[in-house]
This record gives C-alpha cells, sequence and structure tokens, in this order.
DNA sequence: GACATTAGTCGCATTTGGTGACTAATTCGT
DNA sequence: ACGAATTAGTCACCAAATGCGACTAATGTC
C-alpha cells in the first residue's frame, strides 16, 4: 500500500470548495407533489431557482447540516430527513464544489408557505430549470421516496398520530404517484400489523364516518420469499 | 437568501481533509462472499486492515475514483462499481477526512489474490476489527448488493457470456447469503425473460450434463402492483 | 448394472393480489 | 321526511404468484 498520500501533494486541496449539502424538500399539495426551491441572485447561470444548499462544515455531521438547511429553507423541521446519495460526478452545481450529498426530507402536508418571495413550492411536474446536478437530485429523491416507501413506515411520519386510513391512502398515492385499490391497500395493510384502531371516529362533513386509527406496528414474521426479478432490462 | 456564502469565511476550509472515496470489494469465495482488505502499516489505531480508498481528485468524478481505487487494489477491473452512500457523521476513518463516500464493487469468482501481504481476502462473517465508518460501509454494501440484485441483473456480471442455470442460482445464493428453491428459481427467471439457451451443454464430471444460458433480457411488461408493507417495524 | 450425482420439470396446495360490487353511515337538497 | 350524493368499510371471486415435494433424465463410478 504505497500511494497511501491522502493529498495529491502541490495540487489543489487547498483551493478545492468544500462539498455541500443539498436538500429536497417534499411535500403532499393537494393531490401531487412539490418540492422547495429557493430563488437564485442574479449569476451568468440561467437558472433562477435552486433546491436549498449548504457548504458542509466540519463541526456537524453531514446529517446534522442536511436536518439545518431544512429548517432553514422551511422555517421549521421536516417530519423526516435521509440521505438519498453523494453527487459527484462533473454536473454544473450553483456552487464551485466538486462533489455534494443529496437527502429527501418530508414534510407533512399543509406546510406554511415560507415567508418572502425568495423561497415557493413547485408542483413535481412543473420545476423550473436547475442546474443538472440538482436535476439528478430531484430525479434521485423521487425514486427514493418510491423505493424505500415500501421498506420503511415512512408515510405515517407525514401523518397526525392518529388518522384514517383514507388518509393513509392518499399520502401512499400521492408519494407513489398511482391510485391504488382501496380493498387491496387495506388486506395488506392489515395483514402487516401495522396499525390499531383507535375507539374514535372522525366525521368529514359527508359520507360515513372513518375510525381513527394509530401507528403500532407488532412484530414481524420474517416472510422468506425467493428472489423476484423485476424490472430489469 | 442571505448567507450563501459557499465557505464560512475564516473558518476551515483551507485545511480541511479532501473527502475520501472507499471501495467494498465482494467476491463469491466458495459458498460464502469474501471483501477485499488492504493491511494498515504500524499507527496509533488498533485497526490492522482496512478498506481500499484513496482521497478524491478535483480531476476526477468520483466513479472514476472508486473504478481507480479497486483496479489498484485488485490488480484488474472489477465486474461492477456502483456507489452505496455517503459516510458523513463523526465515526472514525483511517483518514482525517470527514466525509467519505462508499462504493460496492463485485468480482468475479476466482479472483486471483492479490500479490503481497498486504492485501486479502477475509470471509464476510470473519472480518477483522475496522474503522467504524468503515464497519459501517461493509454492512451497507451488503444491503445494497442483496436490496439490487433484485432490482438489476448484477449476478450476471459476476458469470462468463454463457452460464448454466445451477451456477446462476448459485450466485444468486451468495450474494443473499440464503438457500433457493430450484424449480421456483428457474420458474421466477423464465417468466421474466432474461436468459435464453445455448445450443451448448457442459459436462461438469458426474451427474448430467447442464445446459448453457446467456443473458438476453427480452423487452418488458411493467407489473403494475399495489403496495406491500415489507420489514417494517 | 446398481448407485450416486447433478440437471431439469411437473403438479398441487396455498398464498397473494386485483377488482367489482356490495353494505353502512352520514350530509345535503328539496 | 326522504332520497340522492358521498365517503367508509367489507366481501367474494378469480387470477397470478409461490413454496415445495416428487418425479424423470443423463451422466460418471464402482
Amino acid at each position: 500500500m504505497p500511494n497511501r498520500t491522502p493529498v495529491p501533494a502541490g495540487r489543489t486541496s487547498a483551493r478545492r470548495t468544500a462539498p455541500t449539502v443539498d436538500v429536497v424538500l417534499l411535500t403532499p399539495h393537494g393531490r401531487h407533489l412539490s418540492v422547495l426551491l429557493q430563488r437564485v441572485e442574479g449569476g451568468k447561470s440561467k437558472e433562477r431557482w435552486a433546491l436549498p444548499w449548504e457548504a458542509m462544515r466540519s463541526d456537524e455531521t453531514i446529517e446534522e447540516t442536511a436536518q439545518r438547511v431544512a429548517r432553514g429553507a422551511l422555517g421549521g423541521a421536516p417530519a423526516l430527513v435521509e440521505q438519498i446519495a453523494a453527487y459527484g460526478d462533473g454536473r454544473r452545481h450553483p456552487s464551485a464544489a466538486p462533489l455534494s450529498v443529496a437527502f429527501l426530507a418530508l414534510v407533512a402536508a399543509g406546510a406554511p408557505a415560507p415567508a418572502g418571495g425568495a423561497t415557493a413550492w413547485f408542483a413535481i411536474d412543473d420545476v423550473p430549470a436547475l442546474a443538472p446536478r440538482q436535476k439528478a437530485m430531484l430525479e434521485g429523491a423521487l425514486h427514493a421516496v418510491r423505493s424505500r416507501l415500501e421498506q420503511a413506515p415512512i408515510a405515517f411520519r407525514l401523518l397526525p398520530a392518529t388518522f384514517t386510513l383514507s388518509e393513509l391512502q392518499e399520502i401512499y398515492e400521492i408519494l407513489l404517484g398511482r391510485r391504488l385499490h382501496k380493498a387491496s391497500f387495506r388486506r395488506a395493510l392489515h395483514a402487516a400489523w401495522l396499525v390499531e384502531p383507535t375507539d374514535e371516529w372522525r366525521s368529514e362533513g359527508r359520507g360515513r364516518p372513518a375510525q381513527l386509527f394509530r401507528y403500532a406496528p407488532k412484530k414481524r414474521r420474517s416472510s422468506r420469499r425467493g428472489v423476484r426479478f423485476e424490472g430489469m432490462e
């Protein structure tokens, strides 16, 4: 193990810009997802909006930085913050940093529109031009949400402590970006022993009142399945 | 958007150590997986082995760096290199870098044992003490292999162009760390239209000769499934 | 030729999943 | 008051997917 020199001597490390931590803040908005962008003050680049980001600090973990960037942009704490990936290809970024670590943050519906015109929510299908690296982060965030949704109870963090099953299903539909069949959703949900009914009911105006449930996962049986070959080409 | 200063003025960025790129090289070895470690020259830390790593360079993407680190440690190119995640918590690392990006690399079976005693394969269940950050990377790598195995045809990259179905199944078993049922495996494989038979057969000493197949994915039908609630607690 | 060994397939029982249609409880309009 | 509209919740049926034991096939060994 010879050339283990941490820094290629003489080169640029002293001039290198610190890595950035970028956060993709997503929230349910109506029937779809929206992402939080911040206005970029004039520069030569044509992108006028950007994901919130900040340079990494040596006195914080990147998770802490992500939390702070999210709180700063949102004016409050998001419901969940998770890493997506590091982006260190050559694509352009608002900073000069060669490396960025992207985080996903989910925010419960009805988030207060951040003050001032410098920050705004954009529907996920109608996002303005972003720097290429941040565009990739946004795509990565959507992919991450949809793939982690089945592995971890992240949907429950977007709901209050008690909720109706219709509300839960709607969250799933918004995060997945597609409709689900009511009976199938409930059958799978109950089979997984993730929720338990409370004795309260909520009347939401018209229609039959809905029973309230709470998130209360029971012990799991490890279902030893075979392999699946999905979505390969 | 005030405090958009890319670098907190005056602070440490000039003294910051560049992020590292660490590679978890895995290969089938007998009936299990092994990981490549490099001996660490004496230092005050008690870990005598480490994952191959190198400081990020400003003239390479991190993918390129990972490829280079892998080739350097292995003496040849691995079959696949993919990013796992960034590790920027406070855990200790052989370098002084506060941030490391971990990559997974898969190497076909029968990889030449790297020359010299400075590099060696360790069975995955019998790995010596690693720096905490690298230990987390190794766990992350195993998790990544197992979860990506069903999404992308990475197993085929560990096999020659033509192979028997028993060989393919064995790769899956090694990567997943559990046995699979022969008939179920083949049924799912054929249903996914991933392989096609050649007209060659291979006699492996005793037993009936096996037909050789090649990886030849056909167009996919997008199976619109409902949600599943798996492995949540 | 009996047997061990590996490849490959079949069939069945069971589970899982998709779906339309049904019942239940409430509000609103007239 | 009463029926239409609306939302909640469940059922039943069918189709597809899965787990698995048991079978046949082809080869080498003794």
